[in-house]
DNA sequence: CGGCTTTGACCGGCGC
DNA sequence: GCGCCGGTCAAAGCCG
């Protein structure tokens, strides 16, 4: 019992070491072996203290005596051997752990460099969007990180590669959901999102892009088609959806065929949802909130409202509301507007399948709707 | 009969 | 000013 808590408190300081500082890590393992060093000499020494006794001759009471002594021994002995295998799964469990946490801090400091090289990336190419940013205390400590440079120019040669973690963040997560980076020609495999953040009186515009060989996604609501279009450059129609869960909603959605892939279907979404979410689409809801939750508004940027809750409410609701109810893994986001929803060369993936979520490096870029 | 889809007409923004 | 184009309206038809 007081071996197990010994085991306990030498688990519980080697994970708080591991979070603390990667070099602590050895002391932390050279800890536990001394220690488990000093147990097994200590049985080695109990050992030879009773091999000692017999070779010096001591006398021995009587023969069953001898007996329930050697048997004693011999539990003592399979007790130490019982321990020292405890003792070793321990260990084995203790690395894992310590595996799952290592990735864990890996993941982390790998989304916050994308999403700074993002920032930057974008920044340069059009400085008339908004794209999700650090915080400002992130993006400070970024900043002050000297292996940042090297690090967004492997990314702009599709080569991530920070000083430890790039390999294994390529890798899928152990802990199930992560976010790795996949190349262009696997977008279609995935969702691709552009979320677009209005400045103040103009309605939040997203779109999605999903496999889906019906008319149109099931996303949880209900809608009423109130128009189509053959819009030029795509043969495809344009239907015109208007959100019926409420009366006078606001929110409307287009759907059309993509011209590359056909299979693939563009939704469009657009405006606040004057209602509660159905059941369905809020639980998808909160899925990809929760995917998307890491990046925040930059309240320094002019154009953005600095209100986080207009990102997750009115961007994120209707494109994670269909993943709830479509059969389909694979779907796109994608800024209306400002970036044409048919170039899947451009915008996130995020891969929902084998739950994870996979982003490409060209960004959840954020564009001032003209609506 | 109510709700929905279809489809041609209409409107407004934008570029030339 | 004109034409193009995307978006919306509304009447007609369909369906359960």
């Amino acid at each position: 019992m007081r071996r197990d808590q010994e085991v306990g408190q030498l688990m519980d300081i080697d994970l708080s070491l591991k979070i603390d500082a990667d070099h602590h890590e050895q002391e932390g393992n050279k800890e536990g072996d001394d220690q488990y060093t000093v147990e097994k000499d200590d049985h080695q020494e109990e050992r030879v203290s009773s091999e000692d006794k017999e070779e010096a001759g001591i006398p021995s009471s009587t023969q069953r005596e001898d007996d329930d002594l050697s048997a004693d021994f011999t539990l003592q002995y399979n007790n130490s051997k019982t321990e020292e295998k405890e003792m070793h799964r321990m260990k084995e469990e203790n690395k894992v752990l310590r595996k799952v946490v290592e990735q864990t801090m890996k993941d982390y400091y790998n989304l916050q460099m994308k999403f700074a090289v993002i920032q930057q990336n974008t920044q340069k190419k059009d400085p008339h969007r908004m794209f999700f940013s650090l915080r400002n205390s992130e993006k400070a400590a970024i900043q002050e990180e000297p292996n940042w440079a090297p690090k967004i120019l492997d990314m702009n040669n599709n080569q991530l590669s920070p000083p430890s973690a790039s390999q294994d963040f390529f890798k899928e997560s152990e802990l199930g959901l992560s976010l790795r980076l996949i190349p262009r020609n696997n977008e279609l495999s995935g969702i691709t999102s552009h979320v677009a953040i209005p400045p103040h009186n103009r309605k939040a515009r997203v779109s999605v892009r999903a496999r889906c060989q019906t008319a149109t996604m099931n996303d949880g609501c209900q809608w009423r088609k109130y128009g189509q279009k053959i819009a030029k450059g795509n043969p495809c129609p344009r239907a015109y959806y208007r959100c019926t869960v409420a009366p006078g909603c606001p929110v409307r959605k287009q759907v059309q065929r993509c011209l590359e892939d056909m299979s693939i279907l563009i939704t469009t979404y657009e405006g606040t949802h004057n209602h509660p979410l159905p059941v369905g689409a809020t639980a998808m809801a909160s899925t990809a909130s929760a995917a998307a939750s890491f990046v925040l508004l930059d309240t320094s940027n002019p154009l953005s409202d600095g209100n986080i809750s207009t990102f997750t409410q009115s961007s994120l609701h209707y494109p994670t509301a269909s993943h709830m109810t479509n059969p389909s893994p694979h779907h796109h986001l994608s800024n209306f507007r400002n970036i044409n929803p048919n170039d899947p060369s451009k915008g996130i993936v995020l891969d929902l399948t084998n739950n994870n979520i996979s982003c490409d490096q060209q960004s959840f870029s954020m564009a001032s709707s003209s609506h």
